[in-house]
DNA sequence: CACAATTAGTACTAAAATGGTCCTAATGAA
DNA sequence: TTCATTAGGACCATTTTAGTACTAATTGTG
């Protein structure tokens, strides 16, 4: 139910590690045995991360994950990207049209509207705020819907 | 990738058949037929949407389905609640705590705090505005994000 | 009353997404 | 060279999702 999947839950919990001493390098084993997930797991998670380029790497010896940019500028939305792909609430809002149900595009705005909302709300949050490394509340506040999302054509 | 399950999806375009017309009584299949679901399915989902109050129902001839309450006052929120139960973004924010993931806390509470605002984005929005029946944009513009949230305890 | 239309409830099945593991290659520092 | 490490797949088990089917209960109409 408008659920992000266990494995971008874990994603987030590795690169809260990675915020917090983000000058080092963090094999992926030690990350898994630092987090308790499970050490592929989180192999596999730390290689779509730096598909993402949320992360760098380095292979051989002494090689690891860093951070590729610092964590107030790695937002919610970026994570939730790299992890499950471009956030689309419904099939409809994904594009390709035909819905093949009649009324559905109406309908399908709606959604679309709401997608946009959301959206703005994620990309409001970064990482140090997520992982609670932010020492102070950013500057928040702006409505995440706006107006215009709901005026009709 | 948080994306709402297709029956919800369904679901709300069936909603929007019953907003369009909230005095009458539709039967389950002139609303398969009509918004072109399975007829199984569609029954399927009025009796959800009935378990969670968001329609009245009567059996026997002449019965059918009807809005329990006027489209403006539905929210998107409610929508989500009756097809996919409460929202939450991860296990952790569902609650029973025991994560078994060290840290995950902290960012779990980061994850918590977006639920909420995501939730009140959901429920700024009526059936009315999803389905376009609305004439004139609602007051919105509140924040979905307020400082509030993610002001360290 | 008997019938037909209609919802209520439950059980079942097929398909897809999810979570997780394992193996082999490529890389690079000591 | 050697060894720790990432890269990139392939693979499988489990759960969730979507859709269907069947039977029982209810109620207006002739």
């Amino acid at each position: 139910m408008l659920r992000i999947s266990r494995l971008t839950d874990y994603a987030t919990v590795i690169l809260g590690v990675l915020a917090a001493e983000p000058e080092r390098m963090h094999t992926a084993t030690a990350i898994a045995t630092r987090t308790r997930i499970g050490a592929a797991t989180a192999s596999k998670l730390l290689k779509q991360l730096h598909g993402a380029h949320l992360v760098t790497s380095s292979r051989g010896l002494h090689g690891g994950y860093r951070l590729a940019r610092p964590a107030q500028e790695i937002s919610a939305a970026a994570i939730l990207d790299a992890l499950e792909g471009p956030l689309a609430l419904t099939d409809c809002a994904a594009g390709h049209g035909h819905c093949g149900i009649e009324e559905t595009c109406r309908v399908g705005r709606g959604w679309q509207r709401l997608n946009l909302a959301i959206r703005r709300s994620l990309a409001d949050v970064s990482l140090a705020q997520l992982a609670g490394l932010e020492a102070e509340p950013a500057a928040f506040g702006q409505p995440a819907l706006k107006d215009a999302d709901f005026e009709r054509p």
